[in-house]
DNA sequence: TTGGGATTTAGTCATATGTCTAATACAAGT
DNA sequence: ACTTGTATTAGACATATGACTAAATCCCAA
């Protein structure tokens, strides 16, 4: 499974074969039949721990009780240091694989809830804090927002496109830093 | 290409083969060769009229002297008929697919270049029109907020996401009609 | 009507692939 | 030392694939 990992990232789930996970891995091919019974049974647990590992660290930034700004400024982070490490190729390519795989497509859809879940929690926090207006903008809007721009700002960066990026999230750090002052 | 385009659409890059193709036509598989030289050539050719048919649909778009919120209406519904056409599949795939071939990769970013110019030509003229204050949010920061903001709606779209879509596209349609009383 | 280039076909070739099996190596416990 | 079940290997098998070719067919202009 890392070495299928590993080839999700530099290769692409296209370039997948029994042999050449078994390769990546120093194995023989035949065992990817032996552990997994087939080559998509692989590819669906590695998305399957793919998912667990994901929530188990949404559910760590949940936890901590910080100010909203560090929440993001984290988030933000992550964007970059999950760019370098290749993690976001690898969710990418399993969202890809599962387009045209209906089976993989709930579980792409329960990892996005679960990310859903704990963008929603910490706005709702901000909103209140911030005493920001929900009338207008309520927070599944926000959520949608964020968690849209965010992919967005992934699917762009896969492409190696840049414009924009540091305009905007520097814009969003001012306003919410503007937002610390007190209630608006 | 036409066949390609459709078998893109329906079971995605991975599963394109010369005799996919060709069988998807109707045809001999050895046209492929004769014709394109190669799978990759012909892969390479559909991203390219991809290109030239998208730039060609957003001269259109920018070429229109309509209020900003009918251009903004237009572009949100483009959101549902790409969808049901299948355009986005493609336009996701073609992607996917440029993510592990560097010499594509140039023409997605080309496409999405002249997608940020049409986008930042509206938004040029809806912050001028509207009066708003482009000190806090310029506008490439915005620029890059709804085109981000859109490819991740699209994404979602593709794992069949439909939370909070609606909370969104409403919250910002009553934000522009409110703009719309004049200046703020 | 016909000559010749463009188009299309059927098929070859080497290679790659997923699945599966028989045989072997191994480690742990008795 | 021996057994037992797991781990691993080498390889078979049918099928699929990309690339390519020789031959047939088509179509149009002369």
């Amino acid at each position: 499974m890392d070495a299928a990992e590993r080839l999700l990232i530099t290769e692409g789930h296209a370039a997948i074969s029994t042999r050449r996970v078994a390769e990546e891995a120093g194995l023989n091919h035949g065992l990817v039949h032996y552990y997994f019974g087939s080559m998509d049974e692989l590819l669906v647990q590695v998305l399957e721990r793919f998912t667990q590992r994901l929530i188990e660290r949404q559910r760590e930034m949940y936890g901590l009780e910080v100010p909203f700004i560090e929440k993001w400024r984290a988030a933000m982070s992550y964007l970059e240091a999950d760019e370098a490490s290749g993690y976001q190729k690898l969710w990418f390519e399993l969202q890809a694989l599962s387009w045209n795989r209906p089976e993989l497509q709930a579980r792409v859809a329960r990892v996005n809830a679960e990310w859903r879940a704990v963008v929603t929690d910490a706005f709702t926090g901000a909103v209140q804090s911030y005493g920001l207006d929900t009338n207008a903008f309520p927070v599944p809007a926000i959520v949608s927002l964020v968690m849209t721009f965010n992919q967005g700002l992934i699917l762009e960066g896969l492409s190696g496109v840049r414009e924009g990026r540091d305009d905007l999230l520097n814009a969003i750090d001012r306003w919410l830093v503007s937002l610390e002052g007190g209630p608006a």
